[in-house]
DNA sequence: GTCGAACCGTACCGTACGGTACGCCAGCAG
DNA sequence: CTGCTGGCGTACCGTACGGTACGGTTCGAC
């Protein structure tokens, strides 16, 4: 019943991990097809086990998304001795994780769940994502961000600008795009230009807020 | 049962838009839960008349996303005498529309519908929404990009690209967070600072895009 | 007026699924 | 061995909702 944000990470026995990663599965293959029955047959437990540990379906779909969210780990980047070549590296590093998490299955069912779940009132899930997508890159990103500025390599007035700048140049209409499940962009599709795509990215980022550009 | 994809405007009488209407109230006020019963009693019609119109419950979801959909006109803009200056008002205005409507309500639901039906393997509406929101910009704004290369005003390898780069800038993370359902972005928040975010968009795409900008 | 078509309102059916109850079998304490 | 606890499997209940059937009403054709 409470809907509150757990951060931390909720201490889940393997046994209990066994059965989110179950209904992970499921709900990949299956969209949005997954019912308590379903994930109790994959997972070879009872219905009854289910509603003991996680109270009710919304309870189970939460811990799912919020644990499986949780495991998405941004590589932290080196901020000890910040060149040039090493800031453009991290940012570059940023925009590769960004969009390949972006990109991935699991990503893409989370997320649909979640607008699912929002379209219906229940704004949790949604929350959950956001906390664990676009706002995490962004509290890691803006620290790079604010120190590439104080270096005087980057040029920006406000962090959270330069971020969300950042954030629309590296996912463009993608997300958007597979989320409406948008058949010509297949996997292989997008994975073969990730690097370009990264580095384009990257250079639109640096002339647009690299120190010597105006970004008036 | 047919999934064909009617792009010319499907014939309604002004009785079924009047229960598409409802039906896209519907939609909007309580999310996701759009029963027919509902809207049978909204529109004062019959389920019966819903099923002979509309087939089933996905034909009428298909007809109101559709019908709403086509709505949205971009204005089209004037390419007769193209200068700088028309040329950069021409892609304000679409940033501005773009950007409009996807912060619209209405949008927000369409494409949360659109996406929840994404998550069980019909992608029928996700190709309607697509078709009509980012796909329509991209038509309209592809030949004004071309004839701006091709006035030496704009500079870029591919029409595509750029369009994408365009969309990105413009939309950030404002799209997904709205289908998230974050709680921050309140509408008149948005709207409060559209002007603001469209010249910033419009002047960071003419700095990569701009023909004395290098894009390398 | 009669006839028929279109349509409203509502009762109804079948099913899927969330949630609960219960029987049964470990495994372990004593 | 007995008894207890945790958890599996399954049968079950209630409800919501998609879809259908049907009686009643309006309205135009003739």
């Amino acid at each position: 019943m409470p809907v509150a944000i757990k951060v931390s990470e909720e201490t889940f026995t393997p046994r209990q991990q066994a059965v989110l990663t179950a209904a992970l599965d499921l709900l990949v293959e299956n969209g949005d097809g997954l019912t308590m029955t379903a994930v109790a047959r994959r997972a070879s437990c009872s219905k009854e086990t289910l509603y003991k540990w996680f109270g009710d379906r919304d309870g189970l779909l939460t811990a799912t998304v919020q644990w499986q969210a949780a495991k998405v780990r941004m590589p932290v980047v080196d901020r000890s001795h910040l060149s040039a070549r090493t800031l453009r590296l991290s940012i570059e590093q940023f925009a590769r994780d960004l969009l390949t998490v972006i990109v991935g299955e699991v990503s893409v069912t989370l997320n649909r769940t979640a607008v699912t779940h929002a379209a219906q009132e229940k704004d949790s899930l949604g929350l959950i994502v956001l906390e664990n997508g676009p706002l995490a890159i962004r509290r890691r990103l803006k620290p790079i961000l604010e120190a590439g500025r104080d270096a005087r390599l980057l040029r920006f007035e406000s962090s959270e600008d330069a971020y969300r700048t950042f954030f629309g140049l590296v996912v463009r209409d993608v997300q958007i795009r597979l989320l409406l499940g948008d058949k010509a962009l297949t996997q292989s599709n997008i994975e073969a230009n990730i690097e370009v795509d990264v580095k384009a990215a990257t250079d639109q980022f640096f002339t647009l807020f690299g120190a010597k550009a105006s970004n008036a």
